[in-house]
DNA sequence: CTTGACTCGGTACTATGGTATAGGGTGTAG
DNA sequence: CTACACCCTATACCATAGTACCGAGTCAAG
């Protein structure tokens, strides 16, 4: 028994508006609707709907979620296309965790000095990452 | 010898604008000034801009980056504030790793799909988070 | 000492990701 | 049948994170 946009809203814990702005980003499609027009969804759309609140605390935009979720090998869209936006999500989603890794380590060593009671002036923090530039993290004005 | 707003712009690839941007919001406060009014950079000013834009990418925002810039053991800070707030932010690191690989899995598993040409009409990415609710992305009508 | 690139502060504009509100229809319990 | 909670579309508004533009001053090369 599928259920109404308030419902769907509560159970994610997002406002309905966004719910609707998502449709309008063609991300989250009802599965019907009611002869009143009343939006009706399926559990498969509360998973869908978490997919994508998780991946934006993960520094997707709203765009990139929808690439990730298109991703799936179908008839239609050919298998060297997907395996190749695949692995470019794969790269990444690794750049990034090997990022966060790089800035837990920090974190551990303050929450150390903490614990032993030495006070380090300089934000070790900073020390996080050294590499140059990376992820372009979804670039507006690449191509003008 | 300490470089103007516009070399520390190109080294790190940003707009000079976003650097007077983070000034404005206390993110990256110049080393000093020319005699003409001139902003001058130092290198480690180089390295907390990178810091920015990688954090960024990585889902923080800058209000959160803020906090953990300004996270470091001196005197004026008492060690148990710091350190739990650096427990705080190394658990959301570690939960973000965690849904990082999470959501690594799968796109592993498209690509070898698609290496062995087995179609998979359902979206594998989904499967990704079963988790319920996470980090609540930094909200902002948390208390109105 | 002029020319061109760079900088200054200030204000205005933009894009993304929402959130609110208005004016009206729906659904159901009493 | 009416009250109340819920939903509809549409439009307006908001916060965050920039970006662009303005008129004016600075600086180095020629």
């Amino acid at each position: 028994m599928p259920f109404t946009i308030g419902q769907l809203a509560k159970k994610v814990g997002v406002n309905i508006q966004t719910v609707r702005y998502y449709e309008r980003r063609r991300l989250l499609t009802p599965t019907g609707r009611k002869p009143s027009g009343y939006r009706l969804y399926g559990d498969d759309l509360v998973r869908r709907l978490r997919f994508i609140k998780n991946a934006q605390a993960l520094g997707f935009t709203l765009r990139e979620i929808a690439e990730l979720l298109n991703l799936r090998v179908s008839s239609t869209a050919r298998c060297g296309d997907v395996q190749r936006k695949a692995q470019a999500k794969l790269l990444q989603v690794e750049e990034k965790i090997q990022d966060l890794q790089a800035l837990a380590r920090p974190l551990k060593g303050l929450i150390q000095a903490c614990r032993a009671g030495q006070p380090t002036d300089r934000c070790p923090i900073l020390q996080s990452f050294e590499g140059e530039r990376r992820t372009n993290d979804a670039k507006r004005n690449t191509t003008p």
